[in-house]
DNA sequence: CTGAAAGCGCTTACAG
DNA sequence: CTGAAAGCGCTTACAG
């Protein structure tokens, strides 16, 4: 990389009138800005930031990281949403990373950035990586993930998978089935224990639970043909009443419903905007009001707060026609 | 701040040990080691990264910068998960900035991060605000906005107004509305401008205009409400189409509508999610692809690619049930 | 208006 | 295992 030294060899300057040239001008004479700024394009110069911010002698960072997993999907964009509006409004910027095989390298690059704080969303971190962060001092919280002793903002999983199952066994369901994702989480396992230890306390037992395969890149039109023949299992097992892991699911299993002579009610999570228009009962997680927790606790942590910030959102069931 | 040599005196040993035990502590001895963590534990000790990058020497940079305005809408972040999917893969990180009054800060900001690109998106940049990218040798590409020898990946609004009047004619109405946002845009104008052109040129004028205000900050309740209003006041009108500058003015609408005896056709514009569960007929920008291309684009541009990059996606009318 | 020099805080051969 | 020193690339008083 061409550096200040070199463009003063090449225009016949010093250093310090290169470096005024290229900031501005200021104090340097017409004749030789010009020359400078034609030497300095000509070799291709760009400055080096690191230097820079180093030699100006201002650390003080606004920026807070975000690390997802890799295939975070659209729920995260919603979080982000609600860190966007208040991590703006204070003038912070948000530096996203995404970990995936090669954690290690995407560590050291975090702590390779001057961040003010880390939201970690959805994942533990490793022991050996949260001694990192705090050796160097970068404080950091959970987002959706909650570990004792650790700072964190979180949705009980558990109380939305109860209050599907109460809410199916209010409409006097008897026969309830659901509806998860193959690859499973630590959330699904909670809503789906909520949701069984509710039909237990009541003397019942899943009628029948089926798993979609919902990666990322199978298109809608697959991930309906594959729904739809779930859904038709558990109904001709006589369900009732389906709650489903996502509202993604609940609704191709809605538009099957809806042709059953039978009724049938259904119970959906995440509340997506399209669960209003088609009225489904699903169970709401403030998405972007977690957001908006996550960007203030960081902001506070940042600037020394020292107790333990732990919040936990309870989901909110949103009864609808379904 | 506490720096190394801070630690070096109080531990009474060298910068150069201290150092070494701050990194993984190979070569030096238990006690050190011990002793150093410890004094740089007491005294609060953070790193500066600044220093330690310019001292290792990798700059490297793999992190693509953001920029948009503070009140972007939804609609970014749609253009967001495609970016984010794109320049994740290829092991990228994405900066936020959100432009607000004070530009010349962010823009300082801006070049004072080690950025290998800029995606700006949907506002123009002031001429000695590129002057300042060029200096500082950041390439830039704008993100749905064109100009001209600029790079930039856009979508034509212009077409995107001429379909959504096609259709309503081929409807066969003849008194055709539209309903637009306030506060304008220069998508608006385009979209408006293709719209009006299509109807003129079928010897129509549009039969009413209104504009609501979709600010930030309103409550839904109240959008719907004011909504309803202007929709009501078109139908008065005797409108027997409407075109609506973005679905969520067109899912209010189709409201209103539905509960009208007579039959009036509805376009929308984005294609949100709940518009397919609605089936309201609607133009379709593909967001996500746009954004896709965006991060395409900027990675080749921050490798050397020095051809003007341009790319206008074509809207794509989505005809369902309205 | 210009140049030489010190300094930003860290890392890393090098010599011991 | 440890310390002194050079160096990373830039900025900024300071003297001229």
């Amino acid at each position: 990389m061409v550096k200040i030294k070199d463009i003063a060899e090449q225009s016949g300057y010093g250093a310090g009138t290169v470096s005024r040239a290229l900031n501005g001008g200021e104090g340097v004479s017409p004749r030789a800005l010009k020359s400078i700024l034609e030497t300095a394009e000509r070799m291709g110069y760009s400055p080096n930031t690191y230097a820079r911010n180093l030699a100006k002698g201002d650390f003080e960072s606004v920026t807070v990281g975000l690390l997802t997993l890799l295939d975070t999907n659209q729920y995260l964009f919603e979080m982000l949403r609600g860190m966007y509006t208040v991590l703006n409004n204070k003038g912070y910027n948000i530096l996203m990373f995404s970990i995936g095989k090669k954690r290690d390298k995407i560590i050291s690059h975090i702590i390779s950035e001057n961040l003010c704080g880390l939201i970690v969303i959805a994942t533990p971190l490793l022991d050996n990586e949260k001694q990192i962060f705090n050796a160097n001092k970068i404080p950091y919280i959970y987002l959706d993930h909650y570990e004792d002793g650790e700072n964190s903002i979180s949705v009980d999983n558990f109380r939305g998978g109860a209050a599907a199952a109460e809410y199916l066994l209010s409409k006097g369901c008897t026969k309830i089935a659901y509806i998860g994702e193959t690859r499973g989480s630590k959330h699904q396992d909670k809503r789906l224990k909520g949701f069984e230890s509710t039909l237990k306390k009541n003397g019942l037992f899943p009628t029948g639970i089926e798993y979609v395969n919902m990666t990322f890149n199978i298109s809608y039109s697959d991930l309906e043909k594959r729904t739809v023949q779930k859904v038709r299992n558990l109904i001709a097992a006589g369900a009732d009443g389906i709650f489903c892991y996502c509202d993604e699911l609940a609704l191709v299993a809605l538009d099957e419903i809806r042709k059953q002579p039978r009724e049938i009610f259904l119970v959906g999570y995440d509340d997506i905007p399209a669960a209003r228009h088609v009225s489904l009962t699903t169970v709401n997680q403030p998405l972007d009001k977690i957001g908006e927790e996550a960007a203030k606790a960081i902001i506070s942590l940042s600037a020394g707060e020292s107790a333990i910030i732990n919040k936990r959102f309870r989901p909110k069931l949103i009864i609808r026609n379904t």
